[in-house]
DNA sequence: TGAATAAGTTAACCATGATTCGCGGCCAGG
DNA sequence: CCTGGCCGCGAATCATGGTTAACTTATTCA
């Protein structure tokens, strides 16, 4: 276990430095940047949050430093050669610091517009490492779509940061690895021909209640739920802050309503697309193209639905965490009932894998090309989950 | 008494942001703007600090507006007619702002670079609203001269907020008036035909203590007491912040330790100027000869030992300000022994406006006019004592 | 009169600054 | 030779302060 350093017993060891970053970066994937205080960070290293400054100029560095941390780590074990070694590196990758690989998921959106950039660029050289061979292995994709393929096998490998599912490493290590190059040897999204006549932006107004809910929405996905305070929802609703206290009790519950609103919506989609099945197989399909327009449709809802996790208030995330789980656990039912040889730890992972991707690529699609990455999401999500 | 408001009994009174402002303003002068915590201020409000932020961005803020409450007071209270009547007016500004005035003494040092422009701006506006009438009435006067002769008035009326000396409010504003009269009937200050052999720079170099000691007293001078850390001075004497106390105890001592150098210095000057006087007024010309040569040879150490006499540490304060009250005795002494019809509260408060003159001319003064400031200023303190 | 706003409060939290502690290097004296 | 004190430093702590955010209460206004 090279992570943990025993520092019990030693007074003032060498690597404290090092040792923040990683504490606070796990800490960091758990429950979110802002949801960490720097005192729980010293205390899980052993000092006062003060002492931290000895190290670090502020909290801000330290999410920068254990970002670089991630980043130079994973650059660092993929520099091998050959196709087939590198993924297998990016695996391992993801297995070992599965506690801190959240960091690429969601931490990076506190980051400055500087270090944004920077991060964006160590991920497009991490990109470019598993597209190029891609590319010149399948001379029949084009750059972009080589880079598509590349971005949804690092969405595969990174989902394992997403989840807790219990799973042997090893195992994990070669499900992740089958289904990135599952991933990898699909087809690419074919461009529609016509741009189809997306929905423009919903205007819906309900009552003022709907409007805070809606506004609140949108703002927890671009900044982050603790990033968001009660005068920007107020703001956004155009009304003042105090008076938000009219329509909810408080923030948590603004944040629960969403959840609950979201679970809704997954069940409800997920009954519709069970429904008319004709066999297991085509449950799973239908599963995916149901979810895969619910992301879209709503795809600010359900970023919060993913990422928002932690933040619940106490009393409604047993409940809702129950609704997540039994949506996973419906998708799973599906898989080992298809493939009778896959253990339901191994289902559950590729299903982790399969969901994010969707949000992943789903985020990182241009509005126009919906309908290509459509199809494309529906066939990826097969593809992982037959891998 | 307008500036009072009756908080007391009132539920959320109107002029809670002025209030604030007043009060901070009296704090500020008090014991310094780094001396005084947001916590302190709201208290006497009879508010939390927090909800100081509902009237003010931030305690700098407050600093601001309170500076330019003070100077818009001023310069409205002095906008009147008559050269006379201006000066009876700013004498009143004087004595109702007491306890604010020291506002334009020191605290100007903490503001931005852009508020101490506008701030220049507005002390500027204020001298030309001596100066031109000045110039005016003594055509001989060039317009430098007469400017430099209003910031001497200035600087008299200002005096009352460097010190407590206990007077009537009426005889004081008579006081001030007559003083600051005086001075601006004296003569200019001619500026001498050769510029002087100035000494230069002097390039002590004692101990480690020493050089510890001069760089601390250069560094409070330019930025303050507060706003000077250990690792500042460490730094400028080239060792390490932790180094410090091997030679202090403690940062207050270090001031502590100019305080006593500064006092000896005085007394020392007093005593050699007192050792050889022929009759009083001879007696107060050596002193003010003396002084301002101490003031000119020594201004680091002579500007704080008039600036920082807050933040002394408890124990050495009481010492301290007794020496300080024995000096400015020792002047009213000789003041009322020559002036026979002058009560010693006059005296102390021309022996104030004196000493503050010189201070405030000799920060002001460029090195190269030195020697005639010199002259100059020793006149002043003459002018003044005699008014 | 009731909804909306202004102005408070409490409880964190990040950050700073003064101060302490223990270690290591250097140098004089036994 | 080695040894003890002086020095210097890095790393820690404690106390405190400014600031923020969620939530509450008083006041205003249509």
């Amino acid at each position: 276990m090279p992570v943990q350093s025993p520092t019990v017993g030693r007074r003032r060891p060498k690597d404290r430095k090092d040792r923040i970053a990683q504490v606070a970066a796990e800490l960091f994937c758990e429950r979110g940047y802002h949801g960490v205080s720097l005192e729980e960070i010293a205390a899980v290293v052993g000092i006062s949050a003060p002492a931290v400054y000895r190290h670090y100029e502020n909290k801000y560095a330290i999410l920068v430093a254990a970002t670089r941390e991630l980043v130079a780590a994973t650059l660092n074990a993929t520099d091998v050669v050959g196709f087939d070694a590198m993924l297998d590196a990016f695996a391992a990758v993801a297995v070992t610091h599965r506690k801190t690989v959240g960091l690429y998921q969601w931490e990076w959106r506190y980051l400055t517009e500087e270090h944004r950039r920077e991060f964006g660029d160590d991920l497009g050289r991490l990109l470019h490492r598993v597209a190029e061979p891609l590319a010149a292995a399948r001379p029949a994709l084009s750059p972009a779509d080589a880079e598509a393929l590349a971005r949804a096998a690092l969405s595969v490998f990174g989902s394992l940061g997403t989840h807790r599912a219990v799973i042997a490493k090893g195992r994990a290590e070669q499900v992740l690895r089958r289904a990135a190059a599952a991933v990898l040897a699909t087809e690419p999204p074919t461009p529609a021909a016509v741009p189809a006549a997306v929905t423009p932006p919903p205007v819906r107004v309900g009552g003022r209640r709907e409007i805070l809910l809606a506004e609140s929405i949108r703002l927890f996905r671009r900044r982050g739920y603790h990033a968001v305070n009660i005068e920007d929802i107020g703001r956004a609703a155009g009304i003042n802050a105090s008076s938000v206290y009219r329509y909810f009790p408080g923030k948590g519950d603004i944040l629960a309503a969403a959840f609950y609103r979201a679970s809704e919506r997954v069940t409800e989609a997920t009954a519709v697309a069970l429904n008319g099945a004709a066999d297991g197989a085509d449950a799973l399909h239908r599963m995916a193209e149901s979810y895969v327009e619910l992301t879209f449709e709503r795809s600010d809802l359900v970023s919060v639905y993913l990422a928002e996790n932690n933040n619940l208030p106490e009393a409604d995330r047993h409940e809702l965490r129950k609704v997540q789980r039994l949506h996973v656990e419906e998708w799973v039912r599906l898989v080992v009932a298809v493939r009778p040889g896959l253990a339901a730890s191994e289902a559950r992972v590729l299903t982790h894998a399969a969901l994010n991707l969707v949000a992943d690529l789903g985020r990182w699609v241009r509005f126009d090309r919906r309908t290509a990455m459509d199809r494309h999401l529906v066939r990826l999500i097969e593809v992982v989950l037959w891998s």
